[in-house]
DNA sequence: ACCCGGTAGTTGATATTTCTACTATAGTAT
DNA sequence: ATACTATAGTAGAAATATCAACTACCGGGT
């Protein structure tokens, strides 16, 4: 609370953080953009129906709890739960009771969604691969990885109110 | 065509290549998360609206052509449309006819959508700050920018400068 | 046992985005 | 000038996301 509303001057950015800042907005926009477009017009899914499908497959018995979809996605529950309603009208995933929480449901994948997940794969790699991978160095994509995954710590340590 | 259509084994991201794109994925969703519910809370402008201003405030005149913003943002001109249809109803700018091609549009801000920039800017900045400028070493931040903007390039068209 | 604040998930209304078709103008070739 | 193709932008419908209640359950305290 101190932080944001701090009366304190604005901090602006240096012209070189500004142009860093920048193309790192740009190139995430672009590389979104292209990565949605690709699976709708080769899969036939959205982005997020995507990586919904590649986390449940990654899950224990390719189940996961609703909440546990929204917190690795970073959607809302409520976003989560229309996702799902609409995939499982489609046949990829399935609704199911939890045992250990009366309140929780569990989404599991069907033998469908992982067809179809498996029919989207190849050209999502390409083009991840086409598009990010290929284009920068191995000591680039190092570095890239561990600053997001800075910025993901510093995301999931402190929730209060970002 | 041929690298997307081709039917050649896939060539499945290492484990490190991996867990480093789903740095970069997860980061990239939570960032967009965070710096959009500021925005909305403390200023009330979705993320969209506030790049669309900063866009325009950096123009000549502080006027784009509709075009220029979708290609900026990557958005599709039916978005850009309707949003700044909406920006308009609220007052942040005006559209006016293009001199020099009668199909144009430009979208010129007001002091009102200045002023909302304004009031709107030192929070973004901040939660920038917070969630990456300050995560990152300076060298971080420098291969961060240096590797984005060779994705944008890359999806631009080989175009240098985002 | 009962209460109570907190968590999980859903629902329906509202807002935004995407999709598709459409109009109008520009640019080019004949 | 006429046709033709491409580009700029818009409009409305359909799909998706957000927001604000709401129900149900959990867990701890009394």
């Amino acid at each position: 609370m101190s932080t944001r509303s701090s009366a304190t001057a604005t901090r602006w950015l240096t012209a070189q953080q500004q142009s860093q800042w920048r193309a790192y907005v740009d190139g995430a926009a672009l590389l979104n953009e292209a990565l949605a477009r690709q699976l709708e017009r080769d899969a036939n899914l959205s982005l997020s129906e995507y990586e919904i499908l590649v986390r449940l497959s990654e899950a224990p018995d390719r189940t996961l709890r609703m909440s546990s979809l929204a917190d690795e996605l970073a959607h809302s529950r409520s976003r989560i739960t229309h996702t799902i309603r609409r995939m499982e009208a489609r046949g990829f995933v399935e609704r199911r009771a939890c045992a250990a929480d009366g309140r929780g449901v569990n989404a599991a994948m069907t033998a469908i969604g992982f067809a179809r997940l498996e029919a989207a794969a190849h050209g999502h790699v390409e083009a991840v691969r086409l598009n990010m991978i290929d284009v920068l160095t191995e000591d680039q994509l190092r570095g890239l990885g561990e600053s997001m995954a800075a910025v993901c710590a510093a995301l999931r340590g402190s929730d209060p109110a970002c």
